[in-house]
DNA sequence: ATGGCCGCCCTAGGCGGA
């Protein structure tokens, strides 16, 4: 039984960046790469660069110039219904089984400014999709599955060190408390250990994303852990949680992402 | 709060990101 290495990563523009994706792949060779913010449409996707790479299997929920999602592998993947969670017909999530693991790779709504659904029909969304996917794999727990592995951007900062100021943060979307607390019921309810915290523990400072807006993303370090890494009850004994890396590295350099790639490893049934 | 940027689109300011 070998491995499974596993990378979610939001590359904001799969197109502009093609070339650091490949880079990162010569340099990481993960099994299943999930991306977030490919920012095109299916037909635009640089499937040559994917497969020239290794890369032969592809799933893909394109979108016109936004959101966007992608899984692809070195080895072949079965393409699922992606479960509903976002209702107003963006591409935000694909869903696949790849060696016996499913694998949901998810963009969940960043919200807009104002933490007030009542005002703010982008946050409303972001609570929405946040129920949802409390029902959904609430509902998914309770059936006979294949372990599952959720991943992806999911916009949200849920513990105190996974912000660089717990109390600065506290009104800002993202680390406010009704997104913290339906993060949470959702961990809960469908049983998911969060890799990142399983493997490092409450005390240490974990972002995954650090804002275009800074002078020097490194020096100012304000980030936040927005990417995660869930697994189900059945996926979580087979997850080797020392194996969890934040790619830091790649928030450097030319051009790059606002988020860096966080990979795990696993053993895969199949 | 970082509001100091970035990427997209029927190329230029508006939208969305978070």
């Amino acid at each position: 039984m070998t491995d499974l290495h596993i990378v979610t990563w939001n590359i904001n523009s799969v197109r502009l960046r093609i070339d650091r994706v490949c880079s990162f792949l010569d340099a990481t060779s993960p099994d299943v790469l999930c991306l977030q913010e490919i920012k095109c449409r299916e037909g635009e996707y640089p499937l040559k660069a994917f497969q020239k790479a290794g890369y032969e299997h592809v799933e893909i929920a394109g979108q016109k110039g936004y959101h966007g999602v992608a899984t692809v592998s070195r080895y072949p993947l079965q393409r699922l219904d992606t479960p509903e969670f976002c209702m107003h017909g963006e591409a935000r999530g694909v869903a696949v089984k790849v060696r016996g693991v499913e694998v949901h790779n998810l963009y969940v709504p960043a919200g807009g400014d104002e933490p007030d659904p009542e005002i703010n029909p982008k946050f409303a969304h972001k609570l929405d999709f946040i129920d949802r996917m409390d029902s959904i794999y609430t509902t998914r727990r309770a059936g006979n599955a294949d372990p599952l592995i959720v991943v992806g951007d999911l916009n949200i900062a849920p513990e105190e060190h996974d912000v660089w100021s717990h109390k600065q943060l506290l009104k800002v979307v993202s680390h406010t408390p009704i997104e913290v607390d339906g993060l949470k019921r959702i961990i809960s309810n469908g049983g998911f250990t969060d890799i990142a915290r399983a493997a490092r523990g409450p005390d240490e400072k974990l972002y995954t994303w650090w804002s275009y807006r800074a002078r020097d993303w490194k020096a100012s370090n304000r980030g936040r852990r927005l990417d995660h890494i869930w697994s189900d009850e059945r996926a979580t004994p087979l997850v080797e949680m020392g194996s969890y890396t934040i790619h830091e590295e790649d928030r450097g350099g030319e051009k790059p992402s606002d988020h860096c790639p966080v990979a795990i490893r696993m053993k895969a049934p199949g």
